[in-house]
DNA sequence: CACCGCGTTGAACGCCGTTCAAGAAAAACA
DNA sequence: TGTTTTTCTTGAACGGCGTTCAACGCGGTG
């Protein structure tokens, strides 16, 4: 029969769906092969028939909180056809608030995406690289409309560095240490700054082509 | 006799000294408290009773990496007196990019400070934070002359956002995953990103004393 | 020289991810 | 169906980790 794929797939899922909830709740550290072993109901040793190590159960978790993401930035996008670039500003704050407003909601499993690094010497699987590009596509989309001049490659380069500086903004607001802000005045904060990138973009463009100075 | 003291500091400092070799070659998970004992040349136990855990040597090298970075960020003021808004943010891209520069050149150090979470229930000693304090008045500094409309704690909050961004921008641009940029591109994005950033500033006041908005 | 208190030691503890010989279950065959 | 072969599953065992603590030895005292 194919029940044993069956079982194989269910076990599989339930090992995901328990590493999710611990990763969720607790972190990453909190994630023990033999309490996964023993919520999903099989043997420690069954976790590596299904994974090659647990590094690649975390990449799972991390997979299913960047489709998250996508869900929550995609209803941050503008209506269709819209073209102006004060409608573009306007969407990347959007952006920004939203992925703020996810990082708040689920601070620890967004911060276990973060805080993971592979095991030295095992690289990130090419599958879970291409789901982060999908991501950044999602910024990139509405610089088509405010940087009409730019190519691809340099629309790339200020998406990274916008992206960059929102998740820098975005990772030490919901940092405890620190005198930390009331979550409103981070928003303000953080669309201000998204604004100000993008009233700066001229330079941010020959940035991006020209080469650098002291 | 003293001496007993004496060699007890000495202990210390090897100690401290092993362990910052260790973590600036190899990173925070090379650490371990039995290489770090054989190569201060006393037993692992010894380490317990000089510290009350290795987060407190991981500490220690933090405290030495910050005071790295404030002789860095120093070497990037202005010289004495100038008081003009220009001044000021060529000050601000001076201080972004020699903190580029340390984060470059010291990489794996660098990347410990951040990564390192101390054990659950444990919080950060009084004496690190104040470090950190100290390192960001830097920051503060030159927007005195930048924002001389801002209360201190507005200036607070700018500083802090400031370099939320900045470091979100070094921190991805040191990352090798994802497409990386060339360095040069690199300096050129955080410049043009600190001049932006501070030619917005009258939003970002705003917003320092405003309540939110979606 | 004998004694004692205390700083120092490293074997031992508990926990971790990962492995693998052996047992159980399924598949193939007669 | 019974028997053999293959395949999957198991959990004790392994090596390595941070941390502890009973025991040891050494410096200072009588």
């Amino acid at each position: 029969m194919a029940r044993q794929a069956d079982r194989r797939a269910a076990l599989r899922m339930r090992l995901i769906d328990a590493a999710e909830r611990t990763i969720a709740a607790e972190g990453l550290a909190a994630l023990k092969a033999r309490d996964l072993a023993r919520e999903a109901g099989c043997a420690v040793g069954m976790i590596y028939n299904l994974f090659a190590h647990l590094d690649e159960l975390v990449l799972c978790v991390g997979s299913r909180t960047l489709a998250m993401l996508e869900v929550v930035l995609a209803s941050a996008r503008s209506p269709e056809g819209e073209g102006s670039s004060e409608e573009a500003v306007a969407e990347l704050v959007r952006l920004a608030l939203a992925y703020l407003d996810f990082a708040a909601a689920h601070t620890i499993r967004w911060r276990a995406l973060f805080e993971h690094r592979m095991a030295p010497g095992r690289p990130l699987p090419e599958w879970f690289i291409e789901q982060q590009r999908v991501l950044f596509a999602q910024i990139e989309r509405p610089l088509t409309a405010l940087l009409p001049e730019f190519d691809r490659g340099a629309r790339r380069i200020f998406a990274r560095t916008l992206f960059s500086a929102v998740h820098g903004i975005v990772a030490l607001g919901l940092e405890e240490k620190l005198v930390s802000l009331p979550m409103p005045d981070i928003r303000t904060q953080l669309a201000a700054t998204v604004r100000a990138i993008a009233a700066g973009r001229a330079e941010l463009r020959a940035a991006a082509r020209g080469p650098a100075q002291s």
